[in-house]
DNA sequence: GCCAACGTTGGC
DNA sequence: GCCAACGTTGGC
């Protein structure tokens, strides 16, 4: 089991929406970094912290898990989506997705304030300086530790 | 809306 | 392969 945080801006796709859909192909991801991770790293049942960003305020809004094998984003090869890239090919795919699925929607956000608080979670990728990537790996312990900030 | 950080692009 | 210009992210 590995654990992972998902950033999403809440107006265009929250913890609300997840939940209403059940299951989300994570598409329009164009960073190699975050592609690698869900191409290479994410597994069926892996756990994802769902983090709202460009929020008020932005934090951790709830956890949803892998619910796929990595397969070939879609919007790639749409050229009415605004993810359409046209130097990708269905023979060749540039840009690798999972689907998400809703596990539970915390009672609580945690908001990033708080969250820079916890010396338990210094470390996170999230939290340090310039951080952009949107898709990222988080510890066992740190996604331990922020189930026990919300119970329920 | 501002701007720091940083990834990508393209000329050379 | 260098690097300046440009675009995007995301907190504030």
């Amino acid at each position: 089991m590995n654990y992972f945080l998902v950033k999403t801006e809440p107006n265009v796709f929250s913890i609300d929406d997840l939940k209403k859909k059940k299951s989300e192909p994570w598409d329009g991801v164009r960073n190699y970094q975050a592609r690698n991770i869900m191409r290479d790293h994410m597994k069926p049942g892996d756990r994802v912290l769902f983090y709202h960003s460009n929020a008020c305020p932005p934090g951790i809004a709830g956890i949803c898990t892998v619910a796929s094998a990595p397969y070939p984003d879609p919007t790639q090869f749409d050229n009415k989506s605004r993810y359409f890239d046209p130097k990708s090919s269905v023979d060749n795919p540039k840009w690798i997705l999972v689907d998400v699925a809703f596990e539970r929607k915390f009672k609580r956000l945690i908001p990033l304030d708080e969250l820079k608080q916890y010396p338990e979670l210094a470390k996170m990728r999230l939290l340090q300086r310039g951080n952009r990537l949107s898709v990222m790996p988080v510890e066992k312990s740190e996604f331990k530790f922020i189930e026990t900030l919300v119970h329920g």
